[in-house]
DNA sequence: CACTGCGATGACAGTTGCTGTCATCACTAG
DNA sequence: CTAGTGATGACAGCAACTGTCATCGCAGTG
């Protein structure tokens, strides 16, 4: 008998991906939302910054794998290809989450304002790579610019991932991806 | 003897802009833009659909040149260098302007709410890059990754002129930032 | 066992971004 | 001269977000 139900975090998280995918992202509102999980709005401004933030609460972990899995590559490796090694070490953190992937990106795609949040996540993660990069190293603007490249390969290897429904393997597709970018940047 | 004055639309940009700078994004208050421009707030928002977008009139400029250089780059021309010429072109659009584009990006570089507008701005470009360069035969996913990548280089290239002052020419810096994404793809 | 501090929550008021709607009024076409 | 038309103002209202204080079960302390 707690005070409180436990996990009021994770509530609000899937309240809030229940009533975008059911009403929409812009028609639900922070009241509803907190309702849903039992709580009140206040409540769910403690926990997350803004309304849109509660969809990327995995961002963090996204970017501490990648940046350690860059660090820790051997350092014969090339640096594009120890991002390509990093990215795709992001694999298990997709596949294991079951339909949330999917639906969560439905729902960004169908907003643009969950869209800006949705870039400036990934910029941050290029940030942080460029950042792992120079401590390895790699002098400016080589490591900005690689870092920016994986995160390029990211973005279109992830949109086929979703889009084949998970059917094809993460890692697989973040390999053809960059050997595509590699394919376009040697033709000149 | 006219009723309004004209320009209201270049009045709110640079009263936005001044206010901006004065004391910061977030502690100006979209009536303050207003009343400095000599108009209501209901104004303002018939003109720019929120806050942040007075900042980034712009933009379809620079896409509409963008891919119109895309489109028209000779057959022979490698994707990639076809973006690199686009991106060079860009080049008059920022040095005629003066002190705007440094100031801006100044403002800009204060605020995450400008910096996610600034990020789906570029994601536009890039998407609209990517549709010049399939409607050229490119398939996908070349297509998009290379956008991407011309992308990056832009940001690289910008952040560099705009650092330097506007000392340098922005067409060179894209040139040697594009060999510079080169090196490091074909590093591997 | 009483006391005290703490942490998670609720209650509530207030600011501001943004929208819908209607009125105003100089100018223009006929 | 009259009937639009287009840009603007006035005003009401919603929802996102913040500051502040109260509440109350629990944990540790003496």
């Amino acid at each position: 008998m707690v005070r409180w139900e436990p996990n009021a975090r994770g509530r609000l998280e899937q309240a809030a991906l229940e009533l975008y995918i059911e009403r929409g992202y812009e028609q639900t509102t922070v009241a509803e939302i907190a309702k849903r999980a039992g709580l009140t709005e206040r409540t769910f401004f403690r926990y997350f910054a803004d309304k849109r933030e509660v969809l990327f609460g995995g961002s963090a972990e996204l970017q501490k794998v990648l940046t350690q899995k860059v660090t820790e590559a051997p350092e014969t490796m090339t640096p594009l290809d120890a991002v390509a090694d990093g990215l795709a070490a992001l694999a298990p953190l997709f596949e294991i989450r079951g339909e949330y992937p999917g639906q969560r990106q439905t729902v960004i795609a169908a907003n643009v304002d969950l869209q800006e949040r949705e870039l400036i996540k990934l910029a941050s993660l290029a940030a942080a790579t460029a950042q792992a990069l120079r401590e390895r190293g790699v002098a400016e603007p080589a490591a900005s610019l690689t870092a920016e490249a994986g995160i390029a390969v990211f973005k279109v290897a992830f949109a086929r991932w979703v889009d084949r429904g998970n059917k094809r393997e993460f890692g697989a597709l973040i390999q053809e991806s960059m050997d595509e970018l590699k394919a376009v940047t040697n033709a000149s």
